[in-house]
DNA sequence: ATGCGGACCTGTTAGC
DNA sequence: TGCTAACAGGTCCGCA
């Protein structure tokens, strides 16, 4: 589910609730997501104030003066504010309750999501340390991009899903980025130039900040904190649109498979 | 170093 | 209607 418009459109959600708020109890109902919730956790974030809501790529950091909690949302997690004695539902993994009754819940039905505590630096945490640029700042650029593919042989769409190029592209703005820069999604990475990748990087910069301001893309389940669906997905120009025209030139959208991700796109617009 | 395929787990939907 | 198979927004890991 989440991609980066979705984990900032719910990091931007939870922030003003627990924000300088005091963790009064976690309540942790199933601890095996993708790895398992550390034990320490608990006892860690107890009578902890949360001193920053954070985001780097996908992860989701609530720092405090003892460690970092991280969040992970993985395909089908969300984080919801609720009031404390909302009774939880299947999937409610994780409650963290706050001084000011509100609870932070995690849902997560596929369990691809994490839940980690570091101490340490949290970007220096092994799953973040070697992340790629955030797409939204110019760190992400034409020319970044550009060195990067130089002798890259793999397909552009896989490139810009690879989190060490950059964070925060997933399966769905990957596709519409590359539909509207016009490039073929298998092309390879090193037959692309300079001038296609400041085009491309446009896009994708674009597609990711209206994605945000629509508040991210609802496809089967995605709810923000106050759990509503986004409303991106009425822009999608090709996701999810196999077999029906191109709006550009009416050519019907063709759907190949690309790594283990479906890949819809238009062959007259794209090469 | 790069690039693949498999793995994690559950829910929904398409197809028989 | 009911069962089964395929597929879903992510990304880490092990192997070639």
């Amino acid at each position: 589910m989440p991609e980066l418009p979705e984990v900032e459109t719910t990091r931007a959600g939870i922030e003003p609730h627990i924000i300088q708020q005091k963790v009064t109890q976690v309540i942790v109902r199933q601890a095996n997501l993708r790895w398992p919730i550390p034990s320490e956790l608990k006892s860690a974030l107890k009578n902890q104030c949360i001193q920053a809501v954070l985001r780097r790529g996908k992860y989701l950091l609530l720092k405090t003066d003892a460690g970092t909690a991280l969040f992970h949302l993985g395909m089908s997690g969300s984080l919801r504010i609720l009031q404390v004695g909302v009774s939880p539902q299947k999937h409610d993994h994780v409650d963290i309750q706050f001084s000011n009754k509100v609870i932070l819940r995690l849902n997560d039905p596929r369990r691809f999501g994490a839940l980690l505590w570091t101490i340490e630096d949290p970007f220096q945490h092994p799953l973040l340390a070697s992340l790629g640029p955030e797409p939204l700042t110019e760190d992400f650029s034409g020319d970044y991009l550009w060195q990067k593919a130089k002798g890259r042989k793999v397909a552009i769409k896989p490139f810009i899903m690879n989190n060490e190029i950059v964070v925060g592209v997933g399966n769905i703005y990957a596709t519409e980025a590359l539909f509207q820069a016009q490039i073929h999604p298998k092309r390879s990475a090193n037959q692309i130039d300079k001038e296609r990748y400041q085009l491309l990087t446009k896009c994708i910069k674009t597609i990711l900040r209206k994605a945000i301001k629509k508040g991210g893309t609802t496809l089967k389940d995605f709810v923000n904190s106050k759990g509503n669906p986004g409303y991106f997905q009425q822009q999608l120009k090709v996701y999810g649109r196999s077999d029906l025209p191109c709006f550009v030139c009416q050519t019907k959208l063709k759907e190949i498979r690309l790594g283990q991700r479906s890949s819809v796109f238009c062959s007259k617009c794209q090469k």
